[in-house]
DNA sequence: ACACTCATATTGTCATATGATATGATTTTT
DNA sequence: AAAAATCATATCATATGACAATATGAGTGT
């Protein structure tokens, strides 16, 4: 499986190559705002210079940021941080590091919002493309959901891999890119508040996703859409509760 | 404005830097397959030679690559082609690529579904949250869509800002970040067959874009989204019908 | 006042050398 | 003979120093 944020997350291996140490520590100055939308950054030497660096491995790092949209070099005028419209926030570094300080409500609304729209169509085309295979793949997974035992990271994990089954099964290649930003949600999700908490909880959880590969399996595309929308709505109040009950939490 | 495929395409400026003309044409040979998913590249040095420039160029040029998921570099291994559920098809270089070796049914039916699950949502959050001077903006583009001077390619470019100005009104982020997509789609359209053709087709076009300005303007969520939908639907079938007529020209 | 030239600062490109890492062959040990 | 440890090697990663291209703004001349 593919080493994401929540992996990352979960793992904390850390064992990196020094270019995309840059990175990171350039890419979530960034997306902080320590370096604000239409400034300059400090030159190519100086910033070398703080992070201890070649200036080719500097270089190097900057054309990654670039690759993403979050800044545009010119020549005798410098690199400037782009407009935040810009920025390819399906990207799953960018998503990384907007959580990295701190987990922001409005971020998590967008992200919900986004969610709203995709993953319900997503649901509707895998009860159109889903191979019988697929489906008793996501069976599988949506009953491992329940498992009592789950720690909050190991149900987080489940979660992702279910969701990620659907988007696989609609048969649409951009549906599986929005992998990345499901496993930003969850992460953001799980790091609020998890149902791993109590055992209906999980029971819950297990029984709505349940639902949606009946539907997905019985080829009801309504259905199937409905099915996904209870998920991900409940997802999102549990988000709204978590924030309410403890905004202090918000800062991890 | 920014400079998006589609301005690419109109003006045809291609005065660029020896950095992204590597990354262009090593990102269409990967789009097309010419070096197939899995396989590991030739070495920095060779392709340095092949490209005519010093491994510097080419190792940045594959950092940009490497940051929009195309390929993945390992020591002493090669740096191998990704899997194509890894490639970040948000973003607009890789859209570009794939509408440059032809155009694919296939692929544009996908970003019909994407942008069905997509723009509706936005139309509806749109009508929650526009500003009057929002909504008068939108109501201006609409309108000017049906300026019966238009050739294809203002329509083409009318089009586009209407769509990005609604995902801006949503207020939401990623719904912007879309614009892209948008824009891919619209390119892939507009080369298949412009409703330009004839005047009935341009009116049709822009009565249908007021309806959406309306039912925002109205505050109605799901008039707005069925609006939308309207609008996306008879895109696709005129792409379907283009398909059909002149699959032969699929090829430019 | 205007147009032109030029110094200058910054990114862009180049060439070369060395370090880090993973593979596969080789050697050593059991 | 089998298994483990070692080593050569190929590839990417990093470093360094130099020069080229470019856009700004000051300076110059008309």
């Amino acid at each position: 499986m593919r080493r994401g944020p929540l992996e990352t997350l979960i793992t904390g291996v850390d064992t990196r190559t020094s270019h995309s140490q840059v990175v990171d520590v350039l890419g979530r100055a960034i997306i902080s705002g320590e370096f604000p939308v239409g400034t300059i950054l400090p030159g190519d030497q100086e910033l070398a210079l703080r992070f201890k660096v070649s200036r080719t491995v500097l270089r190097e790092a900057m054309k990654t940021l670039a690759a993403k949209g979050l800044i545009v070099p010119r020549a005798r005028i410098g690199t400037r941080v782009t407009a935040r419209n810009q920025w390819n926030l399906f990207d799953s570094d960018i998503l990384t590091w907007h959580f990295h300080n701190g987990i922001d409500e409005d971020f998590l609304t967008h992200i919900s919002e986004v969610r709203m729209a995709f993953e319900p169509h997503a649901a509707a085309l895998a009860a159109i493309h889903a191979t019988e295979a697929e489906i008793s793949h996501m069976m599988r997974l949506a009953v491992a959901m329940g498992d009592p035992a789950h720690t909050p990271e190991s149900l987080a994990v489940a979660d992702l891999r279910f969701h990620l089954a659907v988007a696989e099964a609609s048969a649409n290649p951009f549906m599986r890119s929005v992998g990345s930003l499901i496993e930003a949600a969850l992460v953001g999700i799980f790091k609020l508040s998890s149902p791993a908490a109590d055992r209906e909880g999980i029971e819950d959880v297990s029984r709505n996703h349940i639902r949606i590969v009946e539907q997905i399996s019985r080829r009801d595309e309504a259905g199937a859409r409905a099915a996904m929308e209870v998920v991900i709505r409940v997802g999102r109040a549990r988000v709204r509760v978590a924030m309410d009950d403890a905004p202090e939490t918000a800062t991890g």
